[in-house]
DNA sequence: TTGAAAGCGCTAACAG
DNA sequence: CTGTTAGCGCTTTCAA
């Protein structure tokens, strides 16, 4: 593991002219040296180790990705968005995942705080406060990707989740149904909330009072939806349509749903928040909410760039709109005498 | 941001002593300046930086895992397997996705080095020697993840694909058919070769010889697997049976097959390799070839975790099989008359 | 344009 | 048990 000491040695230069001639531009070094140190670079197969450059420029040009779930093609989308956008300015991301699992948010938090991340963009369960504070109290840029932080004014950027269930809800009515359910998530995530709201208030605006018992919560995982709708199909009125509120749990919902030979639409109507992957493959095509997931964290590594460049730059949030996709999952609700 | 030196000064001791009283076990130090330091580090928030750390120790904690395609759930599931297993060591992992391009490859691992990871594991493209050799070079341990890299005798986890395939191929010549296609992939990947090479022995010892017209290279992506089956079935005579190499590249199928109204199994059987996660919910479902993810992840972790404790142990080769599940997307061939 | 020198914030001998 | 000291391998003043 030759050093940039070797180097410098080879070429007959000091470490610091080394240094200024593999600087990005490589300028303050004439042309000639610039050569020498090149081809001892090459010589050696010297390749520069970023810890001390690290500890000296007290950053570094990678960003962190803290997402919820690894599993779940919309952040997987996410992802992409923020690696793409990271990459084109150079800087390298690297992800972490949390299960939705605060004590794994937190300790994926302290290593991005610890090895002094150039950044770190966080879909966050919003309970591990005291990690985020770190982060911050480091100097790490923070931005709060598809969930807010609660009690936190960061660059945020958002999907208008409220607004989006709203139009959800309101198809379903416009439908006929009256008895809707909605399989939700745990209340800490501002996503799961604001998707609640949106469902509340488009039963409030139709005057559609159903009290607690058909809204629910799950865990955003697959097993949360199933549970939850064997216990819907249960009730003694059950519901004629379930708005699920997150991608994963549709898939839980339909399978509870296939196996108890509940037909979609015919005996009940679905729409999830989110697509899936193979949403138009399903028998019938999933109607869903549509995320534009990559530009989520395009946006997001937008922010954070932004930030590293100006520290002191005004908070922004910014909030995407997703749009709701009919397909064959919805349809009016079973006639009373069928 | 405080540094360890604050402590010390608070403490009343040297940073020696806060070292080692906040190292893991805290040995070495009395229990009276302990709860000095410790005091101290509460006090002024102190929390250490890693970089300094890792600079003189040469290493990090943190393993990286570099895959092909974070949008693929049979990546997802070999780092969650990865992770589990890391974090049981007190490793943390971080993911790098590469989208089965050359170029990222090499930069994700480019990154490792320079950051000095305390190890890789690796699901190569196989086209990254240089960046691979680097790694090594400076010392950086590497386990190989799912998929051989060649000419290179380093720790591995892989499947059994060949074996896996031959059955799959044996289970629709069972059922009758003769005209079996297989969508593969980039033969630079050393799963699809072997898939295609057990597809291969299977024909062959069946007798049946079908040139290579029916035998296709997507690449591992759904519009991959699109482009070909509109391909196949264009063909004067078209398959009977499509074998797909890759889940995504299955929904590609799924779409094209649906889309020509080609029913299935009725007309067409279909066998994916690695299940889809909605698998079970098509209809019908697809009948796959399911690998050990979550194992194939957890294993190699294992393997790192080995060989950086003994970077002297013989290098180890794991084959793990995987199985094919019959579902409801495989039957007899259409009869001659239909 | 170049070099000397002083760190960045920790850890690890080595003494005491 | 504790402190002193010497780095880890870079970057960045400051002078020349």
């Amino acid at each position: 593991m030759p050093t940039m000491k070797d180097v410098a040695t080879l070429a007959g230069v000091s470490t610091a002219t080394v240094s200024r001639a593999l600087a990005v531009g490589g300028s303050g070094v004439s042309l000639d040296t610039r050569e020498r140190v090149l081809d001892a670079v090459k010589e050696l197969d010297y390749h520069p180790n970023h810890l001390p450059r690290n500890l000296r420029r007290r950053s570094s040009r990678i960003f962190g990705l803290v997402i919820s779930d690894i599993g779940n093609p919309f952040f997987t989308a996410i992802a992409r968005g923020c690696e793409d956008t990271a990459h084109m300015h150079g800087y390298r991301l690297v992800l972490a995942n949390t299960d939705e699992d605060a004590e794994r948010e937190a300790s994926a938090l302290e290593v991005m705080a610890a090895e002094r991340a150039g950044g770190v963009m966080l879909a966050s369960t919003d309970q591990a406060t005291d990690p985020i504070r770190r982060l911050l109290a480091v100097g790490i840029p923070l931005v709060a990707l598809d969930r807010r932080i609660h009690g936190l004014h960061v660059d945020t950027v958002t999907v208008d989740n409220e607004a989006a269930s709203y139009d959800a809800i309101c198809h379903l009515i416009a439908l006929g149904h009256a008895r809707i359910a909605m399989v939700g998530g745990p209340d800490t995530v501002s996503t799961v909330r604001e998707r609640a709201d949106g469902y509340l208030r488009a039963l409030r605006s139709h005057r559609l009072d159903l009290g607690d018992e058909l809204l629910r919560r799950g865990d955003l995982r697959e097993s949360g939806g199933y549970r939850i709708t064997v216990e819907l199909l249960s009730l003694p009125a059950p519901p004629t349509a379930i708005f699920s509120a997150n991608n994963l749990t549709t898939v839980g919902v339909l399978k509870a749903l296939r196996e108890r030979g509940v037909r979609v639409p015919s005996d009940l109507s679905l729409i999830g928040f989110d697509d899936l992957s193979t949403g138009e493959l399903l028998d019938p095509p999933l109607t869903a909410v549509v995320q534009p997931a990559y530009q989520l964290g395009a946006r997001a590594a937008e922010l954070l760039l932004r930030r590293v460049e100006n520290p002191e730059a005004p908070v922004q949030e910014i909030v995407l709109s997703a749009k709701l996709t009919v397909r064959g999952s919805t349809g009016p609700p079973p006639g009373p005498e069928e």
